[in-house]
DNA sequence: TAGATTGTTAATCGATTAACAATC
DNA sequence: TAGATTGTTAATCGATTAACAATC
């Protein structure tokens, strides 16, 4: 192991593996599903009618979250909700710009479960007229050469880029020279930003792929 | 039925790796800008230029995609696009019905990348009153209880899921009993579904999960 | 030819699964 | 106690990376 994995790994006893991170979500909804229903424990056997993945894969997942859990009982809903939601950074509140008012984006604005899971959109900006003042659902959208200025005034950090891929290098180029210093980017390409911007890349394609993936293949199989 | 094709099916049925499969529209993406930009032959080293991957990654995808480079050269561009969207089946269109008008919903239907990669939306359904019988992004939107119905007159195969996750299992017994046998699902619960149908699920909590922990580990660094 | 690039085979790395001991 | 479930350690599996031979 290199140095810096090591100091990561001393630093905040958080081990980041990217898979077990993508499952935490399906846990914590079906999590708090269970503690809805009134629900004050929660083993790994009773988690997994409501998965396709193994046992023995949740308890991996769930050991890295730091909450002993009880044998013949399993895990205390309400610390395993919480521990989860501490890990994801959750339970903190992020604002955020998106910029690219289009179809995407709109639906983005209105995407409840951000807001619910730490990420509050209070802006959108765009550079079609058209666009420019109006609101989406409850959120204004100013026109692109304002982000500068009101990233400043509201110490915003982070945003989503919701443009064509045409556009995406010059606002992001932007959002940099702004201040902002995490984005997460829904255009086709990878943007070039400096090595201590956040950037993570969103692929709605990649799903497509796999989908028309396991379509062709059921189809190969009926024929 | 041709003898090409039955080839690549063949290679097909031997590999199918799902992280090579995420990382082809991105290539495809690049492939079709560099052809649009005049290039006939692309190398691996050039198209890592455009990504983040090592190039031998690239290399060992292209090779399963079945069509020969040649040393010095690289690729033939128009034949990697066609085998690319050929392994993907984007080739071909499937037209889609999508259930849910909601802010996800109407930007999927508004969504121009997946018509242009092989999945037509053809209208929408929902039960809210308020959007039934308008029109979002040019696609007609009918109340679900007419969805029967249209999948039967109109041969459609394929549905996109964008209801709450309340709804999901209910819509997804309509599709099902509908005939429809592929279903693209962006609600957070895991459908029940007949083993015959395919069932694919996506889930944007997934990605901001990972965007909010590098988010974190950044904070982390700055302190 | 010389050199760049492909494509194959082997090594490494990381994630999942299995086995089983610990525990309430 | 007996039995269910956790949590650890080892084995397996699959994906990435490295080394290098083949090729134009």
């Amino acid at each position: 192991m290199n140095g810096d994995k090591e100091q990561a790994n001393a630093s905040n006893m958080k081990i980041l593996r990217l898979p077990t991170i993508k499952r935490l979500p399906t846990y914590l909804h079906i999590l708090k599903r269970l503690e809805h229903e009134g629900n004050e424990y929660v083993s790994t056997t009773s988690l997994i009618n409501e998965l396709d993945f193994k046992p023995i894969l949740v308890r991996k997942d769930l050991v890295l979250m730091g909450i002993p859990g009880k044998p013949r009982m399993g895990y205390c809903l309400k610390d395993l909700i919480e521990a989860i939601e501490t890990f994801l950074g959750w339970n903190k509140t992020d604002e955020a710009f998106l910029v690219g008012a289009g179809a995407l984006g709109s639906a983005l604005l209105g995407h409840k479960p951000f807001e619910e899971n730490g990420l509050k959109i209070i802006a959108g900006f765009d550079i079609d007229e058209s666009r420019v003042g109006t609101i989406i659902h409850g959120k204004k959208i100013f026109h692109l050469s304002k982000l500068k200025d009101l990233v400043k005034r509201m110490g915003v950090k982070v945003a989503i880029v919701t443009v064509p891929w045409q556009a995406a290098q010059e606002v992001a180029d932007v959002l940099v020279e702004a201040g902002i210093w995490g984005i997460w980017n829904f255009s086709m390409i990878k943007l070039k930003v400096p090595p201590e911007i956040v950037c993570h890349n969103e692929n709605l394609s990649s799903g497509l792929a796999v989908f028309s993936v396991k379509l062709q293949k059921s189809r190969e199989h009926l024929s």
